[in-house]
DNA sequence: CCCGGATACGTGTATATACTCCCACCTTAT
DNA sequence: ATAAGGTGGGAGTATATACACGTATCCGGG
């Protein structure tokens, strides 16, 4: 059970991993791995209300809703009124867009030791495994 | 980089197995996925010291202290001070080991559903890949 | 026009995760 | 024997995650 159970596995496997973005990153600069998706979803996809961007990113709408807060506070996006008066439309700011760049090589740096680590070829089929488990296990 | 970074991927997977393993759990019993593993490797190696079972839990030691609290409270672990007074021994109690042992055919259905979704081919490949990642990933 | 269902969010609560700082206890060198 | 350094662990703080519940807004049928 212990080696077999796919939640279990997944999660450490997620948490060693995480420490090891979060490690580069935090020498780098103030990010951690949780709050880069948002970014690059507001990049991608620009200006979004808070549960469309919650579907995007596979996160529950108040958990993303409050991690915008820290973003938010750390002046990297912001958030305002849509024209839906029920909608709250969370923007990317100039700030955001400015530190997101400059995250980039530091990412890539993080990415490619562990693409050293385990080989181009086995990192290459563990992307495509995780997108099948996450979209899989989501349709119950 | 939204497809190819590891880390938000591992994130994201881990979140939808999580909520896929903690939905069964829910209707089934009162733990999570996240409570499991204290339990099993208390079955497996016995009593043991935090800093000891959060090293074969790949968590960090504060972080396994906090969790243990919860399954203390609800009796399915102990807490006695260990020979070496710094020392606090976890052990599983009469009422864990039981609630380990139903917990069981709840994990398997969850994991017979989990397989079927992925294949079996796949899903064994999938574990083999995690521990991988998990174990490079660490030795930075 | 208004009322009932649907939709978008926020809040309260609980758990998970890790870092920093601190204390108690052990061990070893002198 | 004692002082110095190492080790085990707790507490404070910050973030991440999700569920249940409540509120505001929208929209379509009478």
């Amino acid at each position: 059970m212990a080696e077999t159970c796919a939640g279990i596995n997944l999660r450490r496997a997620a948490r060693a991993v995480s420490n090891h973005y979060d490690q580069i990153f935090s020498a780098a600069c103030g990010l951690r791995i949780t709050q880069i998706p948002p970014l690059v979803a507001l990049y991608l996809g620009g200006p979004q209300a808070i549960s469309e961007l919650a579907g995007r990113l596979d996160l529950d709408r108040t958990t993303l809703s409050r991690n915008l807060k820290i973003l938010e506070q750390a002046g990297l996006v912001s958030i305002e009124p849509g024209e839906d008066q029920r909608t709250r439309m969370v923007c990317l700011t100039q700030e955001g867009l400015k530190t997101l760049l400059k995250v980039l090589p530091v990412w890539e740096e993080a990415q490619r030791q562990l693409v050293a680590k385990l080989g181009e070829e086995r990192f290459r089929t563990l992307l495509v495994q995780l997108s099948e488990v996450a979209d899989q296990s989501q349709e119950a």
